[in-house]
DNA sequence: GGGACGCTAAACGTCTGACGTATTGCCCAC
DNA sequence: GTGGGCAATACGTCAGACGTTTAGCGTCCC
């Protein structure tokens, strides 16, 4: 998308196209912050010098020094805590923020025309297959058992999101993997379905079908069946899409 | 991870459980302001209340409003100018934004052991020979076009991201599918790649290989060959891969 | 002697008021 | 008619003050 050029005529309708002339004090404090972050410069659990210093080392007021950190506290780059001992603290990485945040964005994304709900069927069409096919192949004893408790779980219609350790199926096959990056991948377009399906208020009709779907898959990935768990994974995944379809929650 | 029972024996070490008890009031506002955005009662490019009369609203301080707008805005929220017609306006949604963020998160996440540089070129393995799949079933004329100047344009080897529409081959090719999803998630892993790559001083012996590679694919696509345009890039991705492998810049 | 209570200090959280500065539209002079 | 300067608006920044939370420690009473 190059700036369009003028238009043949009179003025060119450049509305959203307003240029940053110079970075605010506490966008230039972020970014350093965060640069040196990044870098490894402050490596995770390092404390960093009270709102005060900080502002007098980058000759700034406490105000400004405090929106900069804001910033970096909203990226969960960095943590404050209250009273003596506490502090602004460098954050360790954390997977499950990513998940959220992307969650999010795709939350955004998903409203507009640019992203439209079949997209993410079709992502995770692809994804999730897959991620069975390397469970099958990698899952250790521990890791098999996970998977069957995640597809014998019962459903608790009322309660979503109910008590700790409750862990969805297919979050579970995707962490079975062994491989991070699937689940950051399929994790939040799982969640955004999830959502919009609870949003559009789809009933429960044929949930016991899916539960037994996901015990063969359970099944095949534990007996190490690698590609009829890919395969069984397709038709689930296919039948939920009609599923979802029939249901016509993407408007 | 459940919450680890208290150990048989003395105080349990649970360093990193500090409570929030009360969220901060710049919290609170932010949070209400992003579920407003989010539910669409506040639609992209609507004017915010200056800060002022914000605070007002929400009973608080300008100072603790700003706070909240900034963390709206380091997530892409809002977006705030200066002047007479300035103001706070909530941001249109921008899928290269979500590109950016995920890409430093990985970036952040590469760094810790939870998540390898084999799992990001797993993840790749698996989505873009996709992608060229789904590019030579759906490409039109105009698509196949621009993958072909990006499969033919010179590798600017002293001038990354050089000038603008100069796309990288693999992101033309993962836009090419029509699904936005896939440039969102195979992007940000091409960047770190890429990143790292460049960070770690890698020579360029083989391009010119690899940009036969890319030619090669395109013409796939252009004709429509989608299981050889799939097979190609896997191979490619492989090819890619090894080379990566033998300048071992994982450590 | 041991445990509970309360005090104290450090740091964040919030408020108030003020001034600087970028931006834009309008008016006036030429 | 056009160019430049003025005014209004809203963000950007500063300074200082006070409240609140938290952890550590000392004291007092049992």
């Amino acid at each position: 998308m190059p700036p369009q050029p003028p238009a043949s005529g009179t003025s060119a309708p450049v509305a959203h196209l307003r240029v940053q002339r110079v970075r605010p004090a506490y966008r230039q404090v972020a970014d350093e912050l965060r640069t040196q972050i990044l870098a490894g410069a402050l490596p995770a659990g390092t404390r960093l010098p009270n709102e005060g210093e900080l502002g007098r080392a980058f000759g700034v007021s406490r105000s400004t020094a405090r929106e900069a950190l804001r910033v970096l506290s909203s990226q969960h780059l960095v943590e404050t805590h209250r009273g003596v001992q506490g502090g602004t603290f460098v954050s360790e990485p954390d997977p499950a923020r990513v998940v959220e945040d992307v969650g999010s964005a795709l939350g955004v994304l998903v409203m507009t025309p640019q992203l439209h709900v079949s997209d993410l069927l079709e992502a995770r069409l692809l994804l999730e297959p897959a991620a069975a096919r390397l469970a099958a192949q990698r899952a250790d004893a521990e890791t098999v058992e996970a998977v069957r408790t995640a597809a014998a779980a019962p459903r608790d219609d009322r309660d979503p999101s109910g008590f700790v350790g409750h862990l969805d199926f297919h979050t579970t096959l995707l962490m079975a993997t062994g491989n991070l990056m699937l689940t950051l991948m399929g994790q939040p377009v799982n969640d955004v379905l999830r959502t919009r399906l609870r949003r559009a208020g789809v009933e429960a009709r044929e949930w016991d079908k899916v539960d037994a779907c996901h015990r063969e898959i359970a099944e095949h990935i534990a007996e190490g069946r690698a590609s009829e768990a890919e395969e069984a994974m397709r038709d689930h995944i296919v039948e939920l899409r009609r599923l979802y379809e029939r249901d016509g929650f993407w408007a």
